[in-house]
DNA sequence: TTGGCGATTGGCT
DNA sequence: GCCAATCGCCAAT
């Protein structure tokens, strides 16, 4: 299968039964992004993910996928966990962006960001949802059997697919060997819509949520989906 | 030291 | 639509 390289990976698409593959594309390669390619604004780099790569390869158990839902959490904003500054949490947060913060919530789930600003300020973007791409098997067996519209559709689920917990916390996703942004040669992404972010108690109005239009990979609010 | 609650999810009514 | 699971964080005591 595929052999791996520093930078550069050949990869063979998967088929499964339900898989929604990007039309056209039999092989794709996918390069690591630089930090100098990530736009140095919170709201810009959720809105640049969206259509990139997330990779995670322990010990060649490798899975990866199309970034298609993501929410910035900018400077100021009241709902992002850096807002009352600097703790032992969130101190990933104002690491240079293109660092991975990884939380703990809801005493079961871990959720990805990806730290958005210059260093020593506080900002991310949470990766809400990945078309799956490589590794569908292991992402079953680690989301046990779920169908593949649902292995990374929210948060919660991708981490759990992608094997992403508190170890990847404040790793550089630009850097790390096993956790990685990339971009895939056919890169592709649709058109980029933004909403409302989702299960917020506060600042609930800011359109901070970006998704590719259409995906059914992209995670819905419960009840009625609301669009903007 | 405590207790309310969370950037969620799966299951059940 | 509703609720439980499950636990670390942090504001308030």
């Amino acid at each position: 299968m595929a052999r791996i390289t520093t930078r550069t990976l050949t990869i063979p698409i998967t088929k499964g039964s339900n898989d929604a593959i990007h039309p056209a594309t039999s092989v794709a390669m996918i390069k690591r992004l630089r930090r100098t390619d990530l736009p140095i604004d919170t709201i810009e780099l959720a809105r640049f993910l969206i259509g990139k790569m997330l990779v995670h390869d322990l010990r060649g158990r490798r899975t990866s996928g199309r970034i298609v839902e993501t929410e910035a959490y900018p400077v100021g904003d009241a709902a992002g966990h850096a807002f009352r500054g600097k703790t032992g949490r969130n101190a990933p947060l104002y690491l240079a962006r293109g660092h991975a913060y990884v939380y703990f919530v809801y005493g079961m789930y871990y959720c990805l960001n990806v730290s958005s600003e210059r260093a020593g300020i506080g900002a991310g973007v949470l990766v809400r949802a990945l078309e799956p791409f490589e590794g569908i098997d292991l992402m079953k067996e680690r989301r046990s059997a779920s169908s593949v519209r649902d292995l990374a559709r929210g948060p919660g689920r991708l981490a759990l697919a992608m094997a992403i917990d508190l170890r990847y916390n404040g790793v550089d996703l630009c850097a790390d060997p096993s956790l990685w942004l990339g971009v895939s040669d056919s890169e592709y992404h649709g058109v980029v819509s933004a909403t409302t972010r989702i299960g917020l108690s506060r600042e609930r109005g800011r359109p901070w949520r970006f998704y590719e239009r259409g995906s059914a990979f992209v995670s819905a609010r419960r009840g009625r989906q609301r669009s903007a």
